[in-house]
DNA sequence: AACACATGTCATAAAACCTGACACGAATTC
DNA sequence: GAATTCGTGTCAGGTTTTATGACATGTGTT
């Protein structure tokens, strides 16, 4: 996994923030949870701790639940984007991997 | 300020994070705020909320400090970069600019 | 009418964080 | 060499945040 890739995948943030960055509440993160939309990591104490990717999925399930899906619409939607993904890497993937030289220059983690 | 400096100027950890991602003890991330290093935002309840930059920050503050620097060395090192760094952006921040159109589509910050 | 869904709310407990104070070894200054 | 400064450890006491589980509710579905 690229530095870029490992970065969005830490797991740092506490419930807390990512209830003000998704502007969703506890129940419902904790729910999203509990229905495997979203496997945040614990820490030492066992508190939730989400990465960026969590943050971004978040948003995304309150999309899909906005144009009205349900819980099991997405959990199904998910589970075709990882098979999809699966292997080979995307396109996404590859136009990151060629500006991560350059990037690998900005910020302290590419130090 | 571009998506990313702002992404990366958000400030979205609690101090166990920042402690677990610099290996600075609490005491030591404290001191170095009381001694204007870094100056860490804070959250509805008035706990202190770091940004990346921040990390980056202590990241540097560790190193100047293993190198035999003294904290009053470091304030002067940062207020010397702080008055360099003042008005028209520098080359670092050109890059960044430069490569913001194309990532921009990667990641849902920049959706 | 009964039920499932997604969410709100409340109680209770544990974990994390806050500030302030005192201690201490290693340098530095008097 | 005694006193001071510096960076850090540690502890106490109080506040904030998070965790889980249970019950409640409105909206839609069988």
């Amino acid at each position: 996994m690229s530095e870029r890739e490992l970065r969005r995948n830490l797991a740092i943030l506490p419930i807390g923030t990512v209830r003000e960055l998704t502007l969703l509440t506890d129940r419902q993160i904790r729910y999203y949870e509990q229905n495997q939309l979203i496997t945040p990591n614990r820490g030492k104490g066992g508190q939730r701790r989400f990465s960026l990717n969590d943050v971004d999925r978040l948003l995304e399930i309150k999309d899909f639940l906005d144009a009205g899906d349900s819980i099991k619409d997405i959990q199904e939607i998910f589970e075709k984007q990882r098979r999809k993904s699966v292997g080979q890497p995307d396109s996404e993937t590859a136009l990151r991997r060629s500006l991560q030289k350059e990037f690998a220059q900005i910020g302290r983690f590419g130090r």
